[in-house]
Order: C-alpha cells, then structure tokens, then sequence
DNA sequence: TGGTGATCATAC
DNA sequence: GTATGATCACCA
C-alpha cells in the first residue's frame, strides 16, 4: 500500500480508523512493506508512524495538526493488559522563553488538545509487538470541567516558569498535565530564565497528560452505562 | 510496582 | 537544538 492521501472529511478519517481497528500491528506493517521491530527499545514511534501512514496524517515533523485540513490530532494510548492507559501522553514542548504575556488560547496545549484522535493499542508486555491490536479510534475533545483543569494547571506552570522556577517544578505537580524532561538525554540544554531573571541553560521539557486523565476519556468512550 | 526522570530514532 | 513520534528503566 501507498502512503495515503490525507483524508478530506472527519467521515472519511473515521471510516480509516474502522478499518485498522481490530488489525494487529504486523497485519498493518505488512501492508506497507515495513518490518516490525523486536521491540520498541529503539523505535519508540514505531507505532504512532505506522498508524499515521495507515490514516493518511499529513503534517510530518511540522508543528502543525497530523491532519491539518481537519484540524484533528492523531495519538496513540499504549493500553495495559487490563485496558488502562500505561504510559502518559506528550502533548508539546514547554515554552521556556519569551512567554511573558503568552495566554491559554494561544498556549500548544490548547491548541494540540482542541480536537484529538485517539487510537488506544494494545501495549501488555507479554504479548509480542507484532500480535498486539489497534483498538477502536474516536474523535474527543475535553469538556468544560476538563478545559478548566488544563487551563489551571498550564496557568500554574507558566506562572512558575516565569518567575524563573522552571528547575523547582517536578512530575508530582499539576492535575491533568504534567512537566517532565523532553530531550535526547540530561545532557542537552535550551535557554530558560533563571531565579535572577537571567537567561540561563536548562533542560528542554515537554508538556505531558497525566494517565489519571486518559483513563477518565477512556472510561467515558467506552462506558456501557 | 508504578510513576518520575531519562532516553531513542529521525528529519532538518 | 527543535520538531515529529513516544516508551524505557530505575528507584522510592
């Protein structure tokens, strides 16, 4: 199979992600002449590159939504044996500079989160990489209570990231967002300010969701009620 | 044992 | 280094 066109409506990319749920992710690889790696140790976005091929997502390393006609964002959740999220999800990186005056709705948190499509995959360690299945994907936005909390936590963080406390925050803080590290290893740097207000080197981090809050999306999605 | 901090591949 | 895609791996 060709790398596919980007879909031109939600219809078309939802009839897409019908057609690879309940595919293992050697079925998919195999349509697309790609190998599947012995694990995931070294090909960390293995996964979330073959679903994008696979739907037709379009941005590429651009910062720009993986289907930007629709403006839709496409992420993988690794699920656990028991269908819980395992890992959290990385939203963008954190703005460390020349974010004074910088608000919510023009933050790449609300901006990535605003229409999301979310393709939950089998993720269970004792199942081999390739038997493992794509789950059934589903457009999502977060509702006013969950906007809310994002737009709190993100608030919080910036106020401390610019008051120059960017090296004092930890994974514990925030409710449904995290900041952790989002670098090739500890020892690359970008420029942050500092507790003097100086410009200083600092670690890159990335804005995480935390899988306290995709397993509540999950739940809510498939909820039998 | 699970969550935090660290890390991996690749294009530009 | 920064953007894309994330999971690894150690230690509290």
């Amino acid at each position: 199979m060709q790398k596919r066109s980007p879909p031109d409506s939600e219809h078309e990319l939802l009839s897409r992600v019908n057609k690879i749920s309940g595919q293992t992710l050697a079925q998919l690889a195999a349509e697309v002449h790609w190998p599947v790696p012995a694990d995931l140790t070294r090909d960390k976005g293995w996964i979330g590159q073959l679903i994008e091929v696979h739907l037709g997502a379009s941005a590429g390393n651009l910062s720009e939504p993986d289907f930007q006609k629709l403006g839709i964002e496409l992420k993988t959740i690794p699920l656990t044996a028991k269908h819980q999220a395992k890992e959290t999800t990385y939203v963008c990186t954190v703005p460390l500079l020349n974010n004074i005056g910088l608000q919510w709705w023009d933050s790449c948190v609300y901006k990535k989160l605003s229409t999301v499509l979310w393709i939950p995959i089998e993720a269970d360690p004792q199942l081999a990489l390739a038997e493992r299945k794509v789950g059934s994907g589903f457009l999502w936005s977060p509702d006013k209570e969950q906007w809310d909390i994002l737009q709190t936590d993100w608030e919080d963080f910036m106020e401390l990231i610019s008051l120059g406390e960017v090296e004092s925050i930890t994974a514990h803080q925030g409710e449904y967002l995290q900041i952790r590290p989002k670098a090739a290893n500890a020892s690359a740097v970008t420029t942050g300010i500092g507790i003097d207000g100086l410009r200083m080197q600092t670690l890159p981090r990335g804005f995480y969701l935390r899988t306290l809050f995709t397993n509540k999306i999950l739940q809510k999605r498939f909820s039998r009620d």
